[in-house]
RNA sequence: GGCCCCAUCGUCUAGUCUGGUCCAGGACAUCACCCUUUCAAGGUGAAGACACGGGUUCGAAUCCCGUUGGGGUCACCA
């Protein structure tokens, strides 16, 4: 970087009240990207002065879904992720991070926003506020605060608050119109009159999040701020917040948003739409799951608003067999993506690199992201986030992995999803079983539910009864005739690897004049119940001679009767 | 509803700023065929868009205006 340019300092500052939302990802992720490739500094900062909404708990799982995307940060909390990266810290000493924490810090701004009388308490109740907003909806008017509280002198203002009568603090905002420059939008005008006096300190205490954010940004340093749209209105308060304050105006970068398949805004309300949904196709009418209450359950049917706790929809849906859209990136970790996979896809999502970069890229890697990721390359329009090409990439990701990465990688995934998977196949098996996966295997997930087959104890294999009629039964049980002879040739194999399995099929077939359809299908019903699984010879070799030899004798027993 | 933002294949987008090289390129999805030991994957090919209407210009996807459509936002939430 040119020592002549201030170095660009960017900030992630989600407010901790849930998961990591995939939006949230995505401006963290381009936040990040700008910051590196500018060689600055990327801040996590923390925005918890929602008091009854904020947790501890949102804030490390949020922390650790970025922790997971390699999304790592400069500054701000300390964190350990799994890998053993470690992030965050203060080295400016522009801390903490937490805006809780930083309570002085802005009633210290606030005062002097008050003495020069661009700021003033105010008295009135929110039930005040609340019937004036009702009485103004009602008459067909806009709803701007009335400035009621500057009727009372400012003496006896400060006096009643000095007292400790509850009030809110409001931000006188300067008359004339706003004008911002965004480096997405350009200019973005508000005409006079349309900012009313906001409040910028709550009866509580604690500031509202567009002065914390005001202050907060100036303290740290922060040169560009990377965000959704939907802060798009804000962003005149936080100007007008500036100039009052005499702070420098940082450059703005508004993101499009990223919608639902069906075109609304993606939330985690799809998830209640989507379980909702199948409740009333399934005709049910109490609760699915324990943890939801009878009364609840109705409300929420009944009120499509409504939302229910992530864990119960979650509980519903593994009740009812039920798949939820992924919204948080905790989803899509559970769904089994790569998280290099997804910042990949979500990346595309209003921006793509330019043709320096090369003609056509779409599939890259983060230090391509870092690279070549620049704000004038963001788009304007919002987009839908479409999970048909995320599953495409991840499925050409895992295509593009040796045996032994996949085997890794997927391990890590079963150690939080399915801890039983590689403990009960055991190391050799694992290993065995992920190669014969991975080239058919889309997500990490799916390659769990292909491993069934040889989790089943031998006994409790189902033969699917159409499978069953089409490979065994089918002219004159000749499917059952080649289960009877191929079982004591895989019997006295010498040793039960891939190879040898395959070489004795094919022998097999070639004596008998068959083709490979005809062997691999009876056996694969016999060993799986279906007609689906990995190759013939890795299916055999997974589940080892006993198994093998076992199930065949079931199946031909039960089968051939 | 007021205000603000946006508008290229079904979807994500390139091209728009610096009009002509664009009867518009890529990717996902779709369809067809090939391959095949199931399921996938893979290969080849096809179909598919400049929202509409006015300007400006020799020439407009690209510039201007309007219409329509979509979205955001209107809290003592962030």
């Amino acid at each position: 970087m040119s020592s002549n340019t201030s170095p660009v300092i960017t900030r992630f500052a989600p407010s901790p009240t849930g998961h990591l939302h995939i939006g949230g990802a995505r401006t963290a992720l381009f936040a990040w990207a700008y910051a590196r490739r500018h060689g600055g500094v990327f801040v996590l900062r923390i925005e918890d002065t929602d008091q009854a909404r904020s947790s501890e708990e949102s804030t490390r799982g949020i922390l650790q879904d970025l922790a997971w995307l390699d999304i790592l940060w400069d500054e701000g909390p300390e964190f350990a992720s799994e890998g053993g990266k470690a992030s965050g810290g203060d080295p400016r000493g522009v801390g903490p991070f937490s805006q809780s924490q930083r309570l002085d810090l802005y009633n210290a701004h606030m005062e002097r926003l008050i003495d020069a009388g661009r700021a003033y308490h105010a008295f009135e109740s929110p039930e005040e506020l609340d019937e004036k907003r009702k009485a103004s909806l009602a008459a067909g008017r806009q709803h701007r605060y009335d400035r009621a509280a500057l009727e009372v002198p400012e003496q006896e203002r400060k006096r009643r608050a000095a007292a400790g009568e509850p009030h809110v603090v409001r931000f006188r905002v300067p008359d004339g119109a706003i004008t911002l420059t965004d480096e997405v939008l350009g200019e973005v005008t508000l005409a006079p009159g349309e900012v009313d006096d906001f409040i910028i300190r709550k009866r509580d205490g604690f500031p509202t999040y567009h002065f914390a954010v005001v202050v907060d940004d100036e303290l740290m340093g922060v040169t560009h701020v990377i965000r959704g749209q939907e802060h798009l209105n804000n962003t005149p308060r936080h100007v007008a917040l500036q100039e009052a304050l005499g702070f420098r105006v940082p450059k703005f970068a508004h993101l499009p948003l990223i919608f639902s398949a069906d075109g609304s805004k993606m939330s985690k309300r799809d998830k209640d739409k989507a379980a909702r949904d199948a409740c009333k196709r399934a005709g049910v009418e109490g609760p699915p799951a324990t943890n939801i209450s009878a009364d609840e359950f109705a409300a929420w049917m009944k009120d499509n608003k409504r939302q229910l706790q992530t864990e119960q929809l979650a509980a519903m849906a593994e009740s009812m067999g039920l798949e939820l859209p992924e919204i948080d990136v905790e989803d899509f970790r559970a769904a089994g993506y790569l998280p290099d996979v997804v910042c990949n896809y979500i990346s595309l999502l209003g921006w793509s690199p330019p043709a320096e970069a090369g003609k056509d890229i779409e599939k890259f890697d983060m230090a391509f992201l870092c690279k070549w990721f620049e704000l004038g390359r963001i788009g304007k329009t919002n987009a839908r986030f479409d999970r048909n090409k995320l599953l495409a990439f991840n499925n050409d990701a895992i295509g593009a992995m040796s045996d032994e990465e996949f085997a890794d990688r997927w391990r890590e995934w079963c150690a939080r999803y399915e801890p039983q998977l590689p403990e009960r196949l055991g190391a050799d098996r694992f290993a065995m079983l992920a190669a014969a996966l991975r080239p058919r295997t889309k997500t990490l997930r799916e390659a769990a539910a292909g491993a069934g087959f040889a989790l089943l104890p031998d006994d409790a294999i189902e033969f699917d009864a159409k499978a069953v009629e089409k490979t065994l039964k089918k002219n004159d049980g000749e499917g059952l005739a080649v289960l009877r002879e191929l079982k004591p040739l895989l019997e006295a194999l010498p040793t039960f690897d891939p190879a040898p399995i395959h070489t004795v099929l094919e022998t097999y077939a070639a004596e008998k004049g068959l083709g490979m359809g005809k062997i691999a299908q009876p056996l694969r019903v016999a060993l799986t119940g279906g007609t689906v699984s990995p190759p013939i010879d890795a299916t055999v070799a997974v589940l080892g001679r006993e198994a093998v030899v076992g199930r065949i004798e079931r199946c031909v027993r039960e089968i051939g009767g």
